[in-house]
RNA sequence: GGGGCCGUAGCCCAACGGCAGAGGCAACGGCUUUAGGUGCCGUCCAGUGGGGGUUCGAAUCCCCCCGGCCCUACCA
């Protein structure tokens, strides 16, 4: 077994830490890993010693640097492996662009000319576009409070920083995106194989978001901009067979082509709810968009609780493919830029949302599935379930009568064939911002060169150390500063960001990048140095790796066999810790392509919480607990208090600590009594009231095994009596049994249950060894301190560690006589002892003869008997 | 709005579809110690949130409702 674990030091928690107090973060965060280590020891948690390690240590972080140069020089071929698609070396494209095998992918060349055609110059800036590491100028998430980009993953529902709690803002900025979006069908699809809760996979399968629809074509009127040559505006919509019912189209206010679709004037009579008032679209446009851009995601959201949809007219109009029907332009912030095309198709008639922006800007709805009876009179609007399609033909397409999955196949394959539009599938998952204004993470091994492009650094310059200054606060702003752009403190070190290197052409003058990686970069794939920590020539030796790690008939894609953690990590840590691990596989590093097969979510401690009567929170550890008249009531300095339940929090004033816990009872009394409040999966509240139990559970194996006053081993080198022995046997097992699934808190019962017998039976001393010896061994895994002496006094001179866990003995299990209950449809009327091995027929017959079931058959005529040995005889009268 | 988990004695929790109770806390009685928020022995207590269904038999499986906790949310 292999158990170790490591500190994740990197980013921005540990960074504040050491700003507030003014310190370094290296001082601060080996500082606190001491101390760490100090408490972990204290509480005897057995890791690995050798293994420990920090993700802030170069020794490791040059191998998290590593892994940045694989994902920047390689490439996801998305034919490999039938389709499926791999991860392979940007030099295999390379080379087979320069055969002439294919062409560079779809959106990664825009110099209107093939590769063999490009200068190398050219042949760089789209290579660059098809690694997995790369740079992209997309809107990302800008967070001026805290002077840095986040990852979508790290931004909370409602808009602001989940770190801090600052607004944040969609910008524009070039930073370095991870290619995560391109596993996004295997992330999905591996979930089927791994052991996970369903809970994590499931919100794994939302975050990734795959929808399947069809992308759309809508020409563009060529007056609306006075040129013949409008692009075309492509919308994506899972449900295509609903194109004759849409509208009216919507782009996102931050929709790339929304510059070129702005009319430079109103139509004649256009409705003045469609103009806001502006004087030209120009104007509408402009304001609608200043408007967006200020407002957080949680400005939008307000609008959603409201159904209040707002939008403006573009002065365009584009046409319907499949009706030709005349579509205005809109742009809405109720469409966002970051899913699909970033534009819509509205079809009223069966989208909510559409339907109610339809009400508010008095656009016409047309059905296209005819809704269920009564749907109508029932005030239903928008009818978004299965349904005959209706009103959906034109001279080519006759969609009516089709159910919805039937229409939206026949509707892609008219689009194929028109060259209107074409099956697509997207999703919700965005490509991972790996960019952070940061000091306190890992740099990028990359330089740029004179013509503003990115080097990687050779492997033999790894580590690229994090350069030390005292200058390392982050450049911050007033949270709500749209206009402010990122500045990375490593940009201030000039020194060290301009450099001269020879990368093959020469000595040449390079930039270093200046940013940071995520904390997420280090806990992406620890999991692996774990098994080889000191390797200096690779992250991990691949016959190590194979050997902890490797696929087996339990573990079909490999991966760590039990990985504890909370359920927080979800959709952070745990997918990009997928996603790393699935690259590494690709390039042949490693030979598991997960990196936990089993995973199992601990439930929260949570914690009461008691407010008086105005509603105000009082300290948890005043309340006075009483129990009156059945009743049980909690009372603060005399008054009645209500008690609420959840998390712990200083403004609920219901933290509490271990520490309390472990000065007056030891550390083996606070890990048996945590591990026996529940069951490890459940959330559950610190009630310490409890913990005595657990204290005297101890106390009393410690007088099992010894005197109490002498301090010698009082227990009989004799056999065990053939009950206790039985019971010894049926604990073990049942200890063991809860062990393995984890119910640690049953396996403490049985324990406790055998000790309590044996206290009874042996009140002053001389239990037998053997039982003495058992349940020293069952314990210690939970209070190895306690079981360790006891270990010790009872004659060993090795550590019990050595010692081979307790093994039951089968035969012992089953009693010789068991007790049968006799049931009269279902209600037991009596219980029989029977013979264990008593089969159908013998407990029939003796059942018949037992009074009480006469008596409670009362000659009624038995109909049936089901007689299920060892366990119950029911007679069905 | 969507999704997940959970409701069993005063409390925390057990119970392969088969006698509702393993263990602990609290309470009560006694013993011990009395400096005691100590130790020991014993006693006590629910019919499984509510309603329906499947079954010979349901805490357990299915459906609806109620309550709690967590996640997610204009995803086209």
């Amino acid at each position: 077994m292999l158990h170790t674990m490591g500190f994740d030091a990197f980013g921005l928690q540990a960074e504040q830490y050491a700003v507030q107090t003014g310190q370094h973060p290296a001082t601060t965060t080996y500082g606190r890993i001491e101390i760490f280590k100090r408490q972990l020891r204290r509480m005897g948690l057995g890791h690995d010693q050798r293994r420990v390690f920090a993700t802030t240590d170069p020794g490791y972080y040059r191998w998290t640097q590593w892994i940045f140069l694989q994902l920047f020089n390689s490439y996801y071929d998305t034919q490999a492996d039938e389709g499926v698609g791999r991860a392979r070396p940007i030099a295999d494209l390379i080379a087979e662009l320069d055969a002439g095998q294919r062409e560079p992918d779809e959106g990664a060349n825009d110099y209107d000319r093939p590769w063999s055609e490009l200068d190398d110059l050219q042949r760089r800036v789209v290579i660059d576009r098809h690694r997995l590491a790369y740079i992209s100028e997309l809107p990302v998430n800008w967070c001026p409070g805290l002077g840095t980009v986040l990852a979508n993953e790290e931004v909370t529902a409602d808009g602001r920083s989940e770190r801090g709690n600052f607004p944040v803002f969609r910008k524009p900025l070039a930073q370095w995106m991870l290619r995560i979006t391109a596993y996004a069908d295997r992330l999905v699809a591996d979930l089927d194989h791994i052991d996970w809760p369903d809970k994590v996979r499931t919100m794994q399968k939302n975050w990734i978001g795959r929808s399947q629809g069809a992308h759309v074509d809508f020409r563009v009127e060529p007056s609306a901009r006075g040129s013949a040559q409008a692009e075309p505006i492509t919308v994506f919509t899972t449900r295509p067979d609903t194109l004759f019912g849409a509208t009216y189209l919507v782009l996102a206010p931050e929709h790339p082509l929304v510059a070129a679709l702005t009319a430079p004037s109103w139509p004649a009579d256009v409705a003045a709810s469609w103009t806001a008032g502006h004087a030209t679209p120009a104007a509408a446009v402009a304001a609608y968009q200043q408007s967006a851009a200020g407002k957080t995601d949680q400005d939008r959201q307000g609008a959603t609780e409201s159904k209040t949809k707002t939008g403006v007219f573009t002065g365009s109009y584009a046409v319907n493919p499949v009706t030709g029907a005349r579509l205005p332009v809109f742009i809405a912030d109720y469409v966002l830029m970051g899913y699909g095309t970033g534009a819509i198709m509205a079809v009223p008639g069966q989208d909510e949302r559409d339907w109610d922006f339809a009400e508010a800007f008095d656009l016409p709805i047309i059905r296209t599935v005819a809704p269920s009876e009564g749907f109508e009179d029932a005030g239903g609007k928008a009818f978004t379930g299965d349904g005959p399609a209706i009103n959906s033909a034109n001279a080519d397409l006759d969609l009516n009568g089709l159910g919805v999955t039937e229409a939206k196949a026949v509707m892609i394959d008219y689009l194929e064939k028109i060259g209107a539009g074409r099956g697509a599938i997207t999703y919700r998952l965005r490509d991972w911002l790996f960019s952070r204004q940061r000091y306190w993470g890992e740099p990028f091994p990359i330089v740029w060169d004179a013509n503003d492009l990115p080097v990687a650094l050779p492997e033999d310059m790894l580590p690229l150390l994090l350069p030390e200054t005292n200058d390392f606060s982050p450049k911050s702003f007033p949270p709500d500063d749209v206009d402010s752009d990122p500045e990375p403190p490593l940009g201030r070190l000039t020194d060290w960001v301009t450099v001269e290197l020879d990368l093959g052409d020469g000595p040449q003058t390079y930039r270093r990048e200046t940013n940071t990686m995520p904390n997420w970069a280090g806990s992406c794939w620890y999991e692996l140095r774990y098994l080889d920590p000191h390797n200096a020539g690779a992250l991990v030796d691949p016959a190590i790796e194979n050997y902890w790690m490797g696929p087996t008939a339990d573990r079909p894609l490999g991966g760590v066999d039990l990985y504890v953690g909370g359920v927080e990590h979800a959709v952070l840590h745990l997918l990009y810790a997928r996603f790393w691990h699935k690259v590494l596989f690709d390039l042949g590093h490693i030979s598991s392509s997960e990196p936990f097969h089993r995973l199992v979510n601990q439930g929260y401690v949570q914690a009461f919480a008691y407010t008086d009567v105005r509603g105000a929170y009082v300290p948890s550890a005043e309340v006075i607990e009483e129990t009156v008249d059945g009743e049980t009531r909690y009372s603060h300095d005399g008054n009645p208090v209500n008690r609420e339940y959840g998390k712990m929090g200083k403004s609920l004033k219901n933290v509490t600590t271990p520490d309390e816990m472990y000065a007056s009872y030891g550390a083996d009394t606070l890990r048996l009594f945590e591990m026996f409040t529940g069951p490890l999966e459940q959330s559950r509240p610190w009630d310490t009231k409890a913990v005595v139990g657990s204290y005297r559970l101890l106390q009393r194996l410690w007088r099992t095994v010894l005197d109490e006053r002498t301090g010698q081993p009082h227990v009989a080198e004799t056999e065990v009596p053939e009950e206790l022995n039985r019971l010894l046997h049926k604990t073990i097992h049942a200890v063991r049994e809860g062990y393995e699934s984890l119910r640690f808190n049953s396996s403490i019962a049985r324990v406790t249950e055998l000790n309590n017998a044996v206290t009874l039976a042996y009140p002053s001393g001389g239990a037998p060894r053997a039982v003495a010896e058992a349940l020293v061994l069952m314990v210690a895994p939970l209070a190895p301190h306690a079981a360790e002496e006891l270990w010790s006094r009872l004659g060993h001179a090795t550590s019990l560690a050595w010692e081979p866990f307790p093994e039951a003995d089968e035969a012992l299990l089953v009693d010789d006589t068991i007790s049968v209950p006799v049931q009269v449809n279902g209600k037991v009327r009596s219980v029989l002892q029977l013979p264990a091995g008593a089969d159908a027929t013998v407990m029939e017959a003796a059942a018949r003869a037992d009074l009480k079931v006469l008596a409670a058959l009362e000659d009624r005529a038995v109909k049936r008997v089901i007689a299920v040995p060892g366990r119950l005889i029911n007679f069905v009268v």
